[in-house]
RNA sequence: GUGGGUGUAGCUCAGUUGGUUAGAGCGCCGGACUGUGGCUCCGGAGGUCGCGGGUUCAAGUCCCGUUACCCACCCCA
């Protein structure tokens, strides 16, 4: 058989999980500093909740989902990202009912079907958070604050991060943007590629989002959403700014910063990196969706969240020169001199190990040297020497790797010599 | 979906104008006064040279195809 991993995915090795596991925790105190909890929804969604979540028009639908038919012919579709589930969740739930409010937070991983590159897996794993029933605007400099604050406590520095910031307006301002937008299109439709001609009618705000030098140019000229937005979505977008201010966080305010999902409404916010992404550079971002509720069916409810993209900050982590956090396997090891005390052997290290001690013992019946060797590379603080004569003395012998220094312990008193010892290298 | 690059030991790679048993470093295993690590020295294990065709007396080395990975476009986390 193929043993290979199908093409986007990539195993967690220890070093890489370790990674994840580390950022996992950060982002647990992180987020439950600010009333977060976790909330885990199902991997896979019925069809349309992303369809009509996100929108038809979008990459992600029209060209990268996951979908298959199950055995009971339901179209269900792995999902490509985290939010659309979260609110499904929370409506079905009823978690946002008279006025409530949720504060969430999920991992794991999502699936797109794209050419996989630098930063871009098939399969890529998302920290995200989602607060429902919100719509103040410090709600959003909340989370927009979480997220830098996330990838600080990484150790990124701040210098290198760019948070950029932009409006989409809302349903009394966009359509009418879009439209603005639509007619710019048309009328310059000669200089500007056919991707974006076509977009003219499906989704216009994406002509912004084309590389295409020409087309740059000319979007460059369309009209800014930022100089068509309606009176509440101006205020509100100015309360964001003066509180992220405040906060003494920086950003850029980028007009045509739009993201590739429908559902967002008013405030979104992205936050790129440049070094070590290859040609990608944004490691997270988000923003309000103040009509998703009701696109699934349900009762008007304000939201907004952020998702990050764990093979990605990894990278910027990399990048940035930050060191994972990466624990000795061993404490002590237990070395067995031959093969007459490898059972007393093993029940040592499992007293050591009941006793809350980080024990390793050989299992491959090696030679002393080679356990010894072996408990230098696991970085043991000691070694539990146990051979006959310590046997037939009711002893072990305790060498200090750092200090080379030994001494013989009572057997029946190991674990308690041994948290000692240990205690007192440490100090 | 399109384009470029690369596929040789666990890892990083070298393999000359096609020519005898395919190499190095690291790692791994064993040994260097009979029960002991990090340095050094010695020895050893480990490879269908991505896969399939073709050319040739002879191919890791040339040609064709295929596949995988990487990178880029596109888009996004």
């Amino acid at each position: 058989m193929n043993a290979q991993a199908p093409k986007g995915t990539a195993d967690m090795l220890p070093d890489v999980a370790r990674a994840w596991e580390h950022m996992q925790r950060v982002a647990q105190d992180l987020f439950a500093r600010y009333g977060y909890e976790p909330a885990y929804t199902p991997l896979f969604e019925h069809t349309e909740v992303f369809t009509r979540g996100i929108g038809e028009a979008t990459d992600i639908v029209s060209k990268e989902m996951y979908t298959f038919e199950d055995k009971g012919g339901r179209s269900i579709t792995l999902r490509p990202e985290g939010t659309a589930g979260v609110v499904r969740s929370a409506l079905e739930k009823n978690l946002t009912a008279n006025g409530a409010q949720a504060k969430l937070y999920y991992s794991g991983p999502m699936f797109r079907y794209e050419r996989p590159q630098k930063g871009r897996m098939r399969q890529f794993w998302q920290i995200g958070i989602e607060i429902l029933g919100a719509a103040e605007p410090s709600a959003d400099a909340e989370v927009i604050a979480i997220l830098w604050r996330y990838f600080e406590a990484l150790g990124i520095p701040a210098a290198s991060m760019r948070l950029l910031l932009n409006s989409m307006g809302d349903e009394a301002c966009r359509p009418r943007y879009r439209e603005k937008v639509a007619a710019f299109i048309r009328s310059h439709g000669a200089e500007l590629c056919e991707e974006c001609n076509r977009r003219a009618d499906t989704n216009p705000l994406r002509a912004f989002d084309c590389k295409k030098s020409a087309c740059v140019k000319m979007m460059s000229q369309a009209p800014l959403l930022r100089d068509e937005l309606c009176n509440a979505c101006s205020a509100h977008y100015a309360a964001v700014k003066a509180l992220v201010d405040d906060l003494g966080i920086p950003y850029t305010e980028e007009p045509k910063l739009v993201r590739g999902l429908d559902y967002y409404t008013r405030t979104v916010f992205e936050i790129q990196v440049d070094a070590g992404l290859g040609s990608q550079n944004a490691i997270g971002g988000g923003g309000r969706y103040d009509r998703l509720m009701e696109e699934y069916g349900g009762p008007p409810t304000p939201g907004l969240g952020f998702a990050l993209g764990f093979e990605r900050t990894l990278l910027a982590m990399q990048a940035a020169g930050v060191e994972v956090p990466s624990p000795a396997r061993a404490e002590v090891y237990v070395a067995a001199v031959d093969d007459s005390v490898r059972d007393a052997a093993f029940a040592l290290a499992q007293c050591l190990r009941d006793s809350g001690v980080a024990a390793e013992l050989d299992h491959q019946a090696r030679s002393l040297k080679s356990q010894m060797k072996q408990a230098d590379r696991l970085g043991a603080r000691f070694v539990a020497v146990l051979g006959p004569d310590e046997l037939a003395a009711g002893e072990i012998t305790l060498r200090n790797m750092g200090t080379k220094e030994e001494t013989r312990v009572a057997l029946a008193s190991a674990p308690a010599a041994v948290e000692a010892a240990l205690a007192a290298a440490l100090g």
